[in-house]
DNA sequence: ATCTGTGCAAATAGTTTGCATCCTC
DNA sequence: GAGGATGCAAACTATTTGCACAGAT
């Protein structure tokens, strides 16, 4: 089953109904490979801004979405499937984002989630600098 | 030297004049142990918000502060001394922001940055979850 | 005396909300 | 047919910019 067809699952049996905002978010967001941000789904879909954030919203707090923060000026959202999980390498010069994965990292921070008083359910990871394109040839 | 005669002299020695709203925003994030929001310091001081921003813009392109996106409504600010690098344990539910530092986390970042086709020059790591005075007893 | 820092107010950018209407169940 | 989903426009919040003036060098 695809991630699209779980979120509209879910949704359902979380008591939403479907529409078409919905449906055009949903799919859009399961073909994306990295984070996306609500304006940029707002320019590519024939759907209300706000209907795009009211999803979005509804999708994070069913944890089949997460909002990623780069820094930029727009926040980020994109698919999160188990299988998935990774972090974010952005380019401080073009904006690039690129995901990457490495499980001593996520060793690093199991070990911490448990020795710390918080009760840690989360975590993002985001490594600055320039991309291969912008690192000049000169 | 403190670190914010440090940054004072930064700044002089980049060409910038010092002032009193800067002055007043250097001294308070030499004393503050974690980051502030630009608007927290409108708040605690009587300078413009116009110049807090400023002063901040001048002392992120210095590396003197470092800007913290936590993903809450406005940004956080804190200083940068390289002795006190650290990161973020944040409270979903009271937005509490603790610092927390951890060598094992640092040599697998810098193991990632070593071996990414990004030439990485810094990072930032948030955990999430519930503080312990939010943990609920019942 | 010059030229930058400051602070007000207006402008912007992202996100949220109010409300009339459309569409799903 | 009822009630939630949608989309427009207005409201909001954080941040930036324009400009006149005060203050630092």
């Amino acid at each position: 089953m695809t991630w699209a067809q779980h979120a509209e699952e879910k949704l359902d049996r979380a008591g939403y109904r479907s529409g078409g905002a919905r449906r055009q978010v949903i799919e859009l967001l399961g073909t994306e490979r990295c984070a996306l941000s609500a304006l940029e789904m707002d320019r590519r879909l024939a759907a209300g801004r706000a209907s795009i954030y009211r999803t979005l919203e509804q999708l994070e707090q069913l944890g089949l979405v997460q909002r990623v923060d780069v820094g930029g000026e727009a926040a980020g959202y994109e698919r999160l499937d188990p299988s998935g999980h990774h972090h974010h390498l952005v380019c401080r010069q073009c904006g690039l984002l690129a995901p990457f994965a490495d499980p001593d990292l996520e060793r690093a921070i199991e070990a911490i989630s448990g020795a710390t008083e918080f009760e840690v359910d989360g975590h993002d990871v985001v490594l600055r600098g320039r991309c291969p394109s912008c690192q000049d040839p000169s």
